[in-house]
DNA sequence: AACTAGCACTCTGTACAATCGAGTGCTACC
DNA sequence: GGTAGCACTCGATTGTACAGAGTGCTAGTT
């Protein structure tokens, strides 16, 4: 643990370098708030704390830099949590009252405000397939070969699943096979879907023992649609243009990403920094995530990425309080 | 227009440059192929070229790079065509040999095969509004004022659209308004509903007109979906970051985008270079694109966007051949 | 008349030295 | 324990020299 004044040293590092992203002196620090001593003793306390891995000196006789475990010790202890006010608040409830029926089209609209809000690099994470209960379940054929298995959820959103056909099941069958699957499949959850009683006519059954199949899985297209938005401020946060081409690579594996954030917030962090993110590109970032809720359940996950020094209050209040709004919104419709 | 000898060594400049991007002078000019000349002729040539504004260097005593006309004329008069050939065609075949079941899916696997072909960021324009045949159309009650419209198209699309309720139509009438609509509607064109007649009831008129209205109007969440393949690409293809962030700034909005494309097809351009894509941070870009059809109906587009000194040989060729596969693939089924 | 060899000239990029300045570590002092 | 002062370090900047690539022009050749 560091005393205070250490503590109000590393404070003053890590926020002018945020501001900068100078090499920060000794001169500067002492001049800031809550540094109420003079530049020599805090190069002292400066020399100590970089021993003790806080801070480091990209060369002899330049300022210091944090290090990720600078950068822990102040999201864990040292900053004063922000509240979003003025114009980014007013931004933030403009948006949320304004109507937005598609959800789709909702999610990436709020990629777009995280990302105008922070000026970093935005992931929304859909809601993965949700405690809902299924409100229509309807084969409609399309060819002589291939139908398609359209459901309604209970959360307005629509999936489709195609199946093949057995030769031989015209537009009436497949309609007793849609009536029959509807009737066994409506009203239970999209997660715990019965088995279907065989109707007894061996082609129908075919054709619903393949659309109860399609049921239980999971949703085919978008396994976990992810929608990232204001990836060209990646090329404002890092001068070497090699980090920003491996950054974005990394975004754009949907899968990738998706499991980071699921995996920050499975070890408990909102903030991943540098290398505790797990992936070698991402060394010089920082990702600050928070969870949304659909109906009082984990739904999905919306996060900023950008470099390890961004501003973190600013960045966790505005994940925050995006992720508390769109909780509201997709629970109340 | 060029003679012979003209035509032969802004060919060698641009090839050359394409490969190195670097500055091409009269001595590998005059080794190139096709020109059996001195180095000496090579520079007096040149220098009619750069007077004649298809070169221009960059400083004197440096070599020659095409200029946004060089490329123009090497576009329409000097570019051997290439074919896809051996890996790249192999590629090609193997995706389009697999089963793509969902379309939001195939285009954008298909957008990454794009971008992997040629090494450049690619652009895939999802179809517009088809001339497809309403196959379906259901109201289901989402909850006491909320309802959602789910339309399945012949071409095995699946639109929603959010319709809200009066008070007091509960389910069994909304089942009564989903079946009226659905019999004046479901087997005609998408783009060509005619008018549901009333059905003598006030509250279900109520509802049939809005969801009439919504089928009548466009698909409301993609007005035209854009999927954008291998975007770090391109910040292999500049190095100065301001061009990279001012490019991705761009493919970040789809309907800006979108436009781009559908102007240059409109112009009855395939490529678009430099200034020509009426964009401004697109200067030190080329677009290279291809429509693509469905049932023989310009359906979409696809198309790679780079730097102006991209291989357009490959890239016209790879964008040919993708939007042929793609035409037959997504007729056929 | 067309082409080419040769050469003087131009300009960039690199290497190297000198200088400047921000910042440090240390020591002596309060 | 804290601080003022100072010698020292090292990157950044500037200036100079120089090599290399490439040009434009001229004079000579075919």
């Amino acid at each position: 643990m560091l005393d205070e004044r250490k503590a109000a040293i590393l404070r003053a590092v890590v926020e002018e370098y945020i501001e900068t992203a100078q090499p920060v002196g000794s001169a500067h620090v002492a001049q800031a708030d809550g540094v109420e001593v003079s530049s020599a003793t805090v190069r002292n306390e400066m020399a100590v704390l970089e021993n003790d891995g806080f801070l480091r000196q990209p060369h002899t006789s330049a300022g210091r830099v944090p290090t990720e475990k600078g950068y822990r010790f102040f999201v864990d202890h040292l900053s004063r949590p922000a509240r979003l006010a003025g114009r980014p608040a007013e931004e933030v409830r403009s948006f949320f009252a304004q109507a937005h029926l598609e959800v789709e089209q909702m999610l990436s609209d709020t990629s777009r405000l995280l990302s105008d809000l922070t000026n970093l690099t935005s992931v929304v994470v859909a809601p993965g397939p949700a405690e809902a209960r299924l409100l229509s379940v309807q084969l409609v054929g399309l060819s002589t070969t291939a139908a398609l298995l359209v459901v309604v959820l209970s959360d307005g959103t629509v999936e489709k699943h195609a199946i093949d056909l057995p030769g031989g099941v015209g537009p009436e069958r497949l309609g007793a096979a849609s009536a029959h699957l509807a009737a066994h499949t409506v009203g239970s959850l999209r997660t715990a879907v019965r088995p279907v009683p065989d109707t007894g006519d061996a082609a129908l059954d075919g054709v619903v023992s393949r659309a109860a199949a399609a049921l239980a899985g999971p949703p085919p297209s978008d396994p976990e649609q992810l929608y990232v938005g204001g990836a060209a401020r990646m090329a404002q946060a890092f001068d070497a243009i090699e980090t920003v081409r491996e950054v974005l690579g990394i975004l754009e594996q949907q899968f990738v990403v998706v499991s980071l954030l699921r995996d920050v917030l499975d070890r408990g962090l909102h903030v991943a920094i540098g290398t505790e993110t797990g992936m070698a590109p991402l060394a010089e970032c920082a990702l600050v995530v928070a969870p949304y809720d659909v109906e009082g359940e984990r739904a999905g996950t919306i996060g900023v990425l950008g470099p390890a020094r961004m501003n973190y209050p600013q960045a966790l209040a505005a994940v925050a309080v995006v992720s508390h709004r769109l909780s509201d919104r997709l629970t109340e419709g």
